[in-house]
DNA sequence: GAGGTGGTGATACCGTGTGTCAAATCCGCG
DNA sequence: CGCGGATTTGACACACGGTATCACCACCTC
């Protein structure tokens, strides 16, 4: 799991400058057990500007230490990334939970269909809705 | 490939209307030869409201006549289906040209890992965005 | 401490889509 | 044909997620 410290490093190491404002934007999504949307984000950050937070967490996510998450109903939320690996989502529409998972058989198929269709692939979007095992029943 | 006289059955089929403006926006629809958006079919049906238009879109995808896009860049375009069956889309980012395909290893991998995490699966996207042969090089 | 780079906040704006509500249309029935 | 109830439509306002602009500020380097 990322940490503050963890992407604190990053954001040095890519160039970045790890301000005041990043910093605080840092901590609000650590302490989120839950995944969050931007407005949410904001409102724990009353004294840091609407845009600059879309723009900290864009740069988070391009740094792959933030998820974007789209769901089913159109909306999205942001989470904190468990791993720095590629992998893929399972969100569950009851409690809003999400799983990450990673299988080279999926990505394999991906890739095996671009190929058969001539395309050269740069990037995918795979995410599965249900219910997870505490709310179904 | 569905044509407008399939819509009109299908339309008529699940307890829908088939209205002129309907007929309207299927033939405009019809004679997209690439995907398109909303603002682009509604401005080729200017007697026709927005709103209407979304929700005639709307509807048809609903019924599985019509294609939700959802781009790399976080646009949206919509296409006629080229089949009822399900399918996923690989999407050119050069000319926007849209290929379909369907996979069973996919979408076993698919519900093989919402499986492992212990979800019942009740729907997923899968969109991979990459160049067409002709827009390669 | 001067100057350049990058980051921030305020605000306006865009694109996609929905809610509301009155008016128009459609379709079956007598 | 005409009536009446259900659907559909248009106009408009609004919600939401996100970007553009631009002046100002902070930080780093020299």
């Amino acid at each position: 799991m990322s940490t503050p410290t963890d992407s604190a490093t990053r954001l040095a190491d890519t160039g970045h400058r790890l301000t005041a404002t990043r910093r605080a934007v840092l901590d609000a999504i650590a302490r989120s057990p839950r995944p969050f949307t931007i407005e949410e984000l904001s409102a724990r950050l009353p004294h840091i500007g609407r845009a600059t937070v879309f723009r900290t967490v864009k740069l988070l996510s391009e740094l792959d230490l933030v998820c974007r998450l789209p769901l089913e109903d159109g909306g999205v939320r942001y989470q904190r990334a468990g791993s720095g690996e590629h992998h893929h989502h399972l969100i569950c529409g009851g409690c809003g939970a999400v799983a990450e998972f990673s299988d080279p058989a999926l990505d394999d198929a991906i890739e095996r269909n671009a190929a058969v269709a001539g395309f050269a692939l740069d990037g995918h979007s795979a995410e599965l809705y249900g219910r997870c095992a505490s709310c179904r029943g």
